[in-house]
DNA sequence: TAACCGTGGGT
DNA sequence: TACCCAAGGTT
């Protein structure tokens, strides 16, 4: 240790947190006990997303769902459809399973300790910190990406992500301070969204810039360290829009777990690298005369991308569903759980859903 | 441990 | 354009 550089203050930064809190929806005013269903559903949403996406959401859940046992009662289609657009779709799905848990395993009270918090479906590590400080004044450490870029640079760790977690969390844990460990956790995040940012960090702005190990070299910009991720390959696949006389559009419902799990789709191919478009007729939900949209659509997941030819056909009125389908009136269509790819698949058929939450 | 799991915005 | 990144969790 180089005894010339200070040790950073949790003080310091409280003291710049009390003058540039960001106000967020989820966030009580100063001084205020949060609501912990708020602060727990605020941040999975929250998780891998960013502030800018998940406010309208947030807006919305809450005004559909307003207690966690509202939440729990309603069926899990309602769950889907209020996330829709929003990714990660596991989220929703562990969101539902939590909050059933909440009311019947333990009152319709949410725990207050991070192992209690830590034991529910889609409570992890940071989510279980970041509830237990925020909601309950627990003195623990929510270490989220902010938190990862913020502690590698104040100390210059040059382990890799994510291998230098734990030594993250440690110095986290040595600096938290007696009190405020809500607004603690909170500043750290703040600090790393608005002035630690990953690219021209504001450093003369930095309650931490003396300090600051990695400002002090002149190397902020190369925290954290992590190996880079391979690009996954490319996937292709045909995508059906069948439209019936009446306008109702026919649809399905993707397995409850993988990709898109429990979401709403128009029939489609598999995906594949490797798939020929030449025989996408065998992959139609109905044999009949379909008409190829000249642009695909193009996405991108996590892990790949994809590239689905949109077909479009049309059907008599009183046409049946194939089994394990379902018409849906396009005036109905929002009300499905439709993902991004398939707003896009749909739009791409010409078709609008109105008042569509994506 | 590493792969899987969405989407939109920034550079 | 092609990356990178965002209040990560599960398997």
């Amino acid at each position: 240790m180089d005894a010339s550089v200070p040790m950073p203050r949790a003080a310091d930064l409280l003291a710049w947190y009390d003058r540039h809190r960001r106000a967020l929806p989820w966030r009580a005013e100063a001084g205020e006990r949060p609501d912990p269903y708020r602060v727990w559903a605020s941040e999975i949403m929250l998780q891998q997303t960013t502030v800018t996406a998940v406010k309208p959401y947030y807006e919305r859940f809450m005004a559909r769902f307003p207690t966690v046992q509202a939440l729990a009662r309603a069926p899990s289609e309602e769950v889907m459809q209020a996330w829709a657009g929003l990714g990660y779709y596991s989220r929703a799905r562990n969101l539902h399973a939590c909050a059933k848990a909440v009311m019947e395993n333990h009152a319709g009270r949410f725990p207050d300790t991070e192992e209690g918090l830590r034991a529910l479906p889609g409570i992890g590590a940071y989510t279980a910190g970041a509830v237990a400080a925020i909601a309950f004044d627990r003195p623990a450490a929510a270490v989220d990406g902010n938190v990862e870029r913020v502690i590698t640079r104040l100390f210059a760790i040059a382990d890799e992500l994510p291998g230098a977690r734990p030594l993250i969390r440690e110095k986290v844990l040595a600096l938290l301070p007696a009190g405020r460990p809500g607004d603690f956790a909170q500043a750290l995040m703040d600090l790393g969204a608005t002035i630690c940012t990953p690219r021209n960090p504001a450093c003369g702005l930095c309650p931490w810039r003396e300090p600051c190990r990695a400002r002090i070299e002149g190397t902020q910009e190369s925290f954290p360290r992590k190996a880079k991720k391979k690009a996954g390959q490319t996937r292709y696949g045909a995508a059906f829009v069948l439209t019936r006389a009446d306008g109702a559009i026919l649809l399905r419902t993707r397995p409850a777990k993988g990709l898109l799990g429990g979401m709403a789709e128009v029939p489609t191919s598999e995906w594949r690298a490797d798939y020929e478009l030449d025989g996408a007729a065998q992959d139609a939900p109905l044999p009949l005369r379909w008409t190829e949209v000249p642009q695909p659509v193009r996405h991108v997941f996590t892990h790949f991308p994809l590239e689905l030819t949109v077909f479009t056909g049309a059907v008599p009125a009183k046409t049946p569903a194939p089994a394990g389908m379902r018409f849906t009136p396009l005036g109905r269509l929002a009300e499905e759980p439709l993902s991004g790819v398939m707003v896009k698949v749909l739009a791409a058929a010409g078709v609008k859903p109105t008042g569509l939450s994506a």
